[in-house]
DNA sequence: TAATTTATGTTACAAAAATCACAATAAAAA
DNA sequence: TTTTTATTGTGATTTTTGTAACATAAATTA
């Protein structure tokens, strides 16, 4: 299934259950694409694909809705993520409550140098030469990268070692999957988010630019 | 232009830089192509597109391509940022060297309680109450919203009237430009990039399970 | 009970984005 | 000089994604 798609499922979970806590029963397309900035055809589409039906006339009644997302999403299973790279923005991740919230759990950070890092909280921190080992022994499948970029390259081949199949990626390197690498002649298929804060605030500079000249 | 395109043009620029430092003097469309996962087709037409013209069979000029790309993305400006909201995220933001060595300055924090932020560094870190005047002062156009999610919807609107346009927001709710809205009856165009991270790492957990899933 | 209203579900359509394929052409080799 | 090779530039094609529109059916009203 289409990023896309799978991103917007998780935007719909999100808010029913929003939903279901004020109160409400059912839901209508509309009330879902408003919420969300998409047209009521296109959740209705995107439901539709799924099998997911609702009632004419009727709605969506979230309770039924929030079960079939979520046996589509996986929710069932466990979500255990590790961070590798605790710096600034590793460390700020493992004190952020909000992906708890969400059933998402840091069983552990990995640093290059534990001794030095920072954050002291629950959450063990270990050493880069604990990573394999650690990773194979909880089965740990997704990992968050927010290392310095040299270190990034190494670091992703490390992880993919150890199991991690699912990656997101802070590091301003492009971690990417490439099929002629021999990283990958495992025949193995590996699942690469990469977020770059730089590149997100160039690319509202560009369209902030390009408004403000429009004038001038 | 489409998002896409210009986040293409901010990743080819960064490598062209690289590329540069390395003493590299040309490149070929799948030089690039390669280091950022797409086809060199794609880079080629994305240059057509934008006029910019390399040479047959000696690829681009790094320094002219360079400049193509600035004029475009207008490197020119100053960017200048605040990040509302200093908690976890926001602080990491502020001590994370990585936007600084993109040309990308933060020039204040705002929080609601400004004595109670952990962080003490250079960028002064100011009340909310001072966000309007500071922002109009200084002509500050982009800021980073890393406020708990029921703040978020508040403190975008107040961004919007000190003036700023365009956003990057970290909190869970979806900000989105409404044109029915009674704050944008300014007939202003905003724009947002919404970086939600749980969202991120579900994302990641949906390919990973569906993987797994697979043998079972 | 019949008419009306309101929301779904889906098909047809349109738009956008990426890929393909190859002509054009400059450089290198023979 | 001629031939070969390598790479760009782009029109045609395909794929993907979203929109529009409306037939369908449940619920409400008359």
């Amino acid at each position: 299934m289409n990023r896309e798609v799978v991103l917007r499922l998780s935007k719909y979970r999100r808010l029913l259950q929003k939903f279901k806590i004020l109160g409400l029963e059912r839901v209508f397309s509309n009330n879902l694409g408003d919420a969300l900035g998409v047209t009521p055809a296109l959740v209705r589409k995107d439901f539709s694909n799924l099998k997911i039906t609702g009632n004419k006339r009727g709605g969506y009644i979230i309770d039924e809705l929030i079960t079939s997302i979520d046996l589509i999403l996986g929710k069932h299973n466990l979500r255990e993520v590790v961070i590798v790279g605790c710096g600034k923005i590793g460390a700020a991740l493992m004190q952020y409550k909000g992906l708890e919230r969400d059933g998402i759990k840091i069983v552990a950070g990995f640093d290059l140098k534990p001794e030095k890092v920072f954050y002291k909280g629950e959450i063990p921190v270990l050493g880069l030469d604990d990573l394999e080992n650690f990773i194979k022994k909880k089965q740990i499948k997704v990992g968050v990268i927010s290392v310095p970029e040299l270190a990034a390259t190494a670091v992703f081949e490390k992880m993919i070692n150890a199991g991690i199949i699912g990656f997101l990626n802070f590091s301003p390197v492009e971690l990417k999957y490439n099929k002629d690498s021999q990283i990958f002649d495992n025949n193995n298929s590996y699942f690469i988010n990469n977020i770059n804060l730089s590149v997100e605030i160039e690319n509202l500079f560009y369209y902030v630019n390009s408004k403000t000249d429009e004038f001038s």
